[in-house]
DNA sequence: GCCGTTTTCGGCCCGACTGTTTTCAGTCG
């Protein structure tokens, strides 16, 4: 991945540069470029090529050269040698939460500590007290920041996040003076893993809303403890940020609050562009200071020019461009979702009976739900053979003809073989009102043979969607190595649907891979790969995933009446 | 280092909190 790789020595350089103390522009124009060229969607070897490199927003001559260099060679002589300079020490003391380049560098030039280990003993034995800037609280908290990088700053995977979060929320909701409240950060924008929780409140009076929440029970640390704004850390290691504003400034702040930084910094930008600037507390002339937006995130927007942004979208990834022209997708919403394509019954591992299933999945609301148990390779799960998959089949009919307005799809989670044939005969496979293909083996093949397994289940004309595609398991299992592109121009030929698998530590497939897909013009279908009933909440998550890879409604197969759904996955069998 | 219907030079997002100061630098989001 070259664009990582141009990406990680940007960032670098910046880092480097920051520790000399040189020009905190040219600082932030590596960091820049560093983002611009990650959310590229086209191929930078191509841009080189066609010497199309000075149209990326924040390349200009030198960068082009840069990233041309990197290209060609490999490498980059300019950072190597900024490299070279630079004590790896300093580099790592900057990983510590409170230490910036400048106490960084101060530390080494006084101790020349050559890892944080040995950082760690000057601070417990009280010799780093004492140098300007630096005094015993200080050195306090560096211990503190070196246990938290010792524990790895993990993030959490969404369904964690919004457990934490909701326990927060319960707790300032019943404050007297608070008015309204709203979860805002990276957890608002659905990213699939979350650092820390940041919620939003309304009062007038702030300082009685940061009291009680430092002091709620679930605080084990209180990092920070302002009048507006207040930071603590949770049992679990959580860090949350609480932040009270006005309820004419909401709107400014809750767009300030949710970001995501790199959206903020330009949206701001664009505000200077106009005359205007931007804050937390609203937009403001410059010429005459007046609040012209602020009480309403849609005012703020619209102040600049703009339509309202989805929060999923708010990651400098075009969509500020596409708000500015009136371009935006119509995302797809969690209302428009009729029923959930990938469950599990204790046929196999799951732990409830058909009946019961159908009876969840009315009571959600759905028009169908598609049972797709496990097949016989995969007998940890206990696995279907043929016979019980006829059998099962049977059972489900019977099931759907004693409950109206709701049906049961007869369906399988088939194993994709490690020759890329499928664990059950087409014969079966037939009988099957929809039919998921998954891989659960031999995830360390090479990339060609994984991409030509998944391209192999995807011409058999009964495969209906292809279930967690990459078969990452966040923070646990790397994805599996495999041509997405190749793949979804087979999807695409082959009317073949992507799952976008919604359980909680797979959000598989992930963001930029449903937007991608997205533009081969691939179907995709939400499924929450339901074991137990309370997982089939994770549908919102499914959406969530949906919205940041900028799907709407008719990209999706789970949008379709049950009708229209049996009509086209017909059409792939004709 | 980038960028331009005010500019090819002089700008570059903005503010809260902390710990150290005695008016502010550093860090963070």
């Amino acid at each position: 991945m070259k664009k990582l790789q141009i990406r990680d020595i940007f960032n670098q350089i910046a880092d480097l540069l920051e520790i000399k103390g040189d020009n905190p522009f040219r600082i932030k124009a590596y960091r820049r470029a560093a983002q611009s060229v990650e959310n590229l969607s086209s191929d930078v070897e191509e841009l080189v090529r066609e010497g199309k490199l000075e149209e990326i927003p924040g390349i200009g001559k030198d960068l082009a050269k840069k990233i041309k260099e990197i290209i060609e060679t490999g490498n980059l002589k300019y950072f190597d040698d900024l490299m070279k300079k630079t004590p790896k020490a300093i580099l790592e003391m900057m990983e510590i939460p409170g230490i910036g380049p400048k106490t960084a560098k101060a530390l080494y030039d006084n101790f020349k500590p050559k890892n944080i280990s040995q950082l760690e003993a000057l601070a417990r034995s009280h010799k780093i007290s004492g140098i300007p800037g630096i005094k015993d609280k200080t050195e306090e908290n560096i211990l503190k920041g070196i246990e938290l990088v010792k524990k790895g700053k993990e993030r959490m995977n969404l369904g964690m996040a919004v457990s934490i979060n909701s326990e927060f929320v319960r707790l300032l909701k019943d404050l007297p003076h608070v008015k309204n409240i709203s979860t805002a950060g990276s957890l608002r924008r659905m990213k699939e893993t979350i650092r820390d929780i940041d919620i939003l409140v309304i009062s007038r009076k702030p300082e009685e809303v940061m009291d009680a929440f430092v002091r709620a029970p679930m605080v084990k640390e209180i990092l920070a403890h302002g009048s507006t704004k207040s930071s603590i850390r949770t049992l679990e290691g959580v860090q949350v940020d609480v932040r009270v504003v006005d309820e004419k400034s909401y709107g400014a702040a809750l767009v300030y609050f949710t970001g995501s930084k790199e959206h903020n910094i330009h949206i701001r930008r664009l505000a200077n562009q106009l005359g205007l600037k931007v804050n937390e507390y609203g937009v403001f002339e410059n010429k005459t200071g007046k609040n012209i937006a602020s009480r309403r995130e849609e005012d703020v927007y619209s102040a600049l020019g703009l339509d309202f942004i989805p929060p999923e979208l708010r990651e400098d990834t075009g969509e500020i461009e596409c708000a500015k022209e009136g371009r935006l997708p119509n995302l797809v919403a969690l209302k428009d979702i009729r029923g959930d394509l990938h469950v599990h019954s204790d046929w196999s591992d799951g732990m409830h009976p058909l009946k019961e299933m159908a009876t969840l999945g009315k009571e959600r609301g759905y028009e169908y739900l598609a049972i797709c148990d496990h097949t016989q390779s995969l007998r940890v799960a206990g696995g279907l053979n043929e016979k019980e998959l006829k059998e099962q089949i049977k059972e489900i009919r019977k099931i759907n003809k004693n409950i109206k307005g709701f049906e049961l799809l007869c369906g399988t989670e088939v194993d994709i073989l490690s020759d890329g044939s499928l664990d059950i005969k087409d014969e079966v496979l037939k009988e099957l009102d929809i039919v998921v293909a998954s891989i659960h083996s031999g995830f360390k093949q090479s990339k060609d043979k994984l991409t030509g397994r998944v391209i192999k289940a995807m011409e058999n004309k009964y495969t209906s969607i292809i279930a967690h595609p990459s078969g990452r398991l966040i923070g646990e299992r790397a994805p599996y190595e495999l041509d997405f592109d190749e793949l979804f121009k087979v999807a695409k030929e082959t009317n073949t649907v992507f799952e976008i698998n919604a359980f909680p530590s797979r959000l598989d497939l992930n963001d930029t891979n449903i937007r991608n897909a997205k533009k081969y013009g691939v179907t995709l279908s939400i499924g929450t790969d339901t074991h137990i009933k309370d997982q089939l909440d994770a549908m919102a998550l499914g959406v969530g995933m949906a919205r940041r890879g900028w799907l709407e409604k008719g990209d999706l197969l789970n949008t379709l009446s049950l009708s229209s759904l049996k009509k086209k996955l017909k059409r792939k069998r004709q």
